[in-house]
DNA sequence: TTTAAGAGTCTCAAATAATGAAACTCGGTT
DNA sequence: AACCGAGTTTCATTATTTGAGACTCTTAAA
């Protein structure tokens, strides 16, 4: 994760602490935060009242709890907006969903994690916003496998190490050396598959997006369940997959896209 | 806006300098921000290079630019997740929008801000995503509006004199006193409407959100086309849209959904 | 080719803010 | 009435932040 060692002062450690209260996933106590924390208490206590003020968390004082403030959704829809993959790649997926039929997903990496950003379902349509932002494991997950697959080396070995490898379903890929030997695989074929490895019964397809400079800046998939295809069938929406990854990465060589990793 | 006096040391510092980067709506070059930021060089200097190294900035070296980190998403992603009010307000909207057939709105109150957190549109759903987290000014929406009645008055003044009172159409309140006119009659009624005044043709009806202590803590709306509906049609849907406000309003006191403002 | 200008980076002593052990509240037990 | 434990505050110490200025490096003009 980021700079553990924390070279970044108060600003890291404040930033530290926005990670801990999120990975509750609801509100907090103090003394719940303190307990696993490594800076003291009236530390610990200080970070905490300086981000609710910045509404970077919400304090409700009735309940003495700590949540994830408003404030950074207000940042994130800037940065989702105006810096994502998302404004480049939306034309694409959405005339990939509607050509295939099917749910199509569009990660990038954030230090090691996939994170979707945008997901088009040609039928339910209702999931969409419940996904940006969301973390996809990068060992089991179509984008994910995809887009680790075509990362420089260095930074490619330091992304095997982080992941979790725990066992999702029973095809899960559940150490490096596997995941190593289907990488180098995918790199052949220039996409990844997902058997079911992350959820059962959901396979998909997916092709990382490069830029100019052949660096990946992110994944598309075509997601679907085992009831309505096989992985040979998917294989054969690998020419529109690629296309449309191929074309946004094209369009993002033209925007200003950044490269987050 | 939040802690403008800045008690908050050095993650006050930051997070401001993460407002400005977000206010130009692109990637940004350094001296950019330097012309407009009230700390010396190398303090800017630093504070963009530690909310780089954290991911809350991304740092395009090829061009020099600083965008906004998605890091920032991931973040968001838990405040919108676990701690909006979208997942207790999710079902009845879509119910509301399933049954008006017409875009149903969420928002909540930043800081003064309203703030777009969801969104249901019955017939074109793609838009969805873009809205989160996107603000919508106080004094000429629907939803806007209705916080702003029901707010307790100290912090219904301070959000007055906030807002910027810009006619986006004919028929915007272009002043406080019009404002203040119209909000006594958004007590009165309970709902509040959008005259076309944010933009042309489009008009909505919208209804507080109000917790067990009558404290408001968001607001619905039905917005529509003028193509469709005239404010008399849309006041019949009074009913529907102040029955889900109500039960979205009684759920959120039994979760312990914190209040924003 | 030289010179100049300007954006970005780095240095270091001074100023300031962060630190954390310990003490204090305060509501709810025992 | 004494105790306990979560939350809050204090204050001398310590470490970080600060910012004027100097430096670098690229680009543009002479």
């Amino acid at each position: 994760m980021y700079n553990v060692s924390n070279t970044d002062g108060t600003v890291g450690k404040a930033i530290q602490v926005l990670d801990q209260v999120a990975s509750f996933r609801r509100p907090v106590r103090f003394f719940e935060l303190l307990v696993n924390s490594p800076f003291p208490k009236p530390t610990l206590y200080r970070l905490v009242q300086t981000l609710s003020n910045q509404g970077m968390l919400a304090f409700d004082p009735e309940r003495q709890t700590y949540s994830m403030g408003i404030r950074l959704v207000r940042l994130a829809h800037s940065a989702w907006r105006y810096s994502s993959l998302v404004p480049v790649a939306r034309p694409y997926i959405e005339e990939l969903a509607a050509k295939v039929g099917e749910a199509v997903h569009l990660a990038q990496l954030d230090n090691g994690h996939v994170l979707f950003v945008d997901k088009c379902k040609a039928t339910d349509h209702f999931e969409t916003l419940a996904q940006a932002g969301k973390i996809a494991p990068g060992y089991c997950t179509g984008v994910g496998k995809a887009i680790l697959a075509f990362m420089p080396e260095v930074e490619q070995n330091r992304a095997l190490d982080q992941q979790s490898y725990t066992a999702y379903t029973p095809f899960t890929l559940t150490n490096r050396a596997a995941l190593m030997t289907e990488i180098a695989q995918i790199k052949e074929d220039g996409f990844a598959y997902d058997r079911e490895e992350h959820e059962q019964g959901i396979i998909s397809i997916a092709c990382p997006i490069l830029n100019g400079q052949g660096r990946v800046v992110g994944a598309v998939s075509i997601a679907t369940s085992t009831n309505r295809y096989t992985i040979k069938n998917l294989e054969k929406q690998s020419p529109n997959l690629m296309r449309s990854a191929n074309l946004i990465g094209a369009e993002a060589e033209l925007w200003q896209v950044p490269i987050w990793n």
